[in-house]
DNA sequence: TAGTGCATGTAACAGGTTACATGATTTT
DNA sequence: AAAATCATGTAACCTGTTACATGCACTA
């Protein structure tokens, strides 16, 4: 949020639209939530009313500590690197599900990633030119890495699912032998 | 849980080991969870005290509704795709801080994805030829996974670090320019 | 016998989600 | 006049984390 603020005033509002626009993908956020922290930012000093408008609207505009507060958040806090992934957790147990399912998973997998990879190109050709040039450069930064990550993870899911595919393979080949050793 | 008792029964301090040695990347969680949360399996039938042992140990079974959760959960239920993201979060706000310090930033997650990488490879030479057929290949997908990431993490990294320092060299040929006129 | 490791649990708190609740202004 | 949109807030609940609290059994 005041990272939001830092490029103008807004109002809770107006936030939850820009979150839900162009935030959804990095970091979401619901209506609550972000009324609730307004009110702790603006207690805490970070950020304060500027005005209020019809409805009562509040506008909120962020201070020079909320500024001060951005930029050590940006630089002097270590990233966390989001570890705990559900579809990843999967995988370690796929086994209890046989080879077909398993597969079946990992195809899934891989269709999920081209549908979101293209839904980010369109996001790429509808932003194109947008923006100053700090603004646009570091745009650009962030919907690169969705396409680098959905790529890679069409890769790895296919792959997997070749590899699977090949214990199949392994497991049908071995029990025809031993069909035929009984046969013999 | 359900997915690791299914390779066989366990105590909550077992599972705990389980978590903390190879689930860690994965799906972190802490004891307290661990316990809070095998009670309440045990309470909805999903797994059933087996057998107790010393210093109150109590080792815990999957049933077999358990295991029809488990299996349920696997394949039926949709992955969630990990959103939510502060290192890419930060990325959006990064021309508040100024194109060096940017820079900074993007070259230090550089660094952070290959000795994640670094770590993944030693993992891969420990794991080597561990477990049977199934297991083993599962877990090589999951590694692969990271491994993946982390290469791509950092190939990403240094091509975005790449690209500030392109506006970087613009901005001071501009300043240098501005100058010029000046003394003129 | 002192230290380490095994073993289980509770309490307070933080962050987030869903659902509830209300009402003013603008557009059709 | 009705519908859509703008606009704000609260309450209950769930998940997860940190810190507290306890004690037995093995080993050096």
């Amino acid at each position: 949020m005041l990272g939001l603020l830092s490029a103008g005033p807004a109002s809770g509002y107006d936030l939850l639209k820009t979150f839900e626009l162009s935030l959804e993908n990095v970091w979401p956020a619901t209506q609550s939530q972000l009324y609730a922290e307004l009110g702790r930012l603006a207690k805490e000093g970070l950020v304060r009313v500027a005005a209020e408008g019809p409805r009562g609207r509040k506008e909120y505009e962020i201070t020079e500590e909320g500024r001060a507060e951005l930029r050590h958040w940006l630089v002097e806090v270590p990233p966390t690197m989001t570890r705990r992934s559900d579809m990843l957790l999967r995988v370690f147990f796929l086994d209890q599900v046989g080879t077909g399912a398993a597969r079946g998973y990992l195809e899934r997998l891989a269709e999920r990633a081209v549908h979101e990879h293209d839904q980010l190109l369109g996001i790429r050709e509808f932003v194109i030119g947008q923006g100053d040039d700090a603004l646009r450069l570091y745009g650009d930064i962030a919907l690169e890495w969705g396409l680098r990550l959905t790529a890679a993870q069409r890769d790895w899911a296919e792959w997997a699912a070749g590899r699977v595919a090949a214990l199949e393979q392994e497991k049908a080949l071995e029990h025809e032998k031993a069909g035929q050793a009984v046969a013999e």
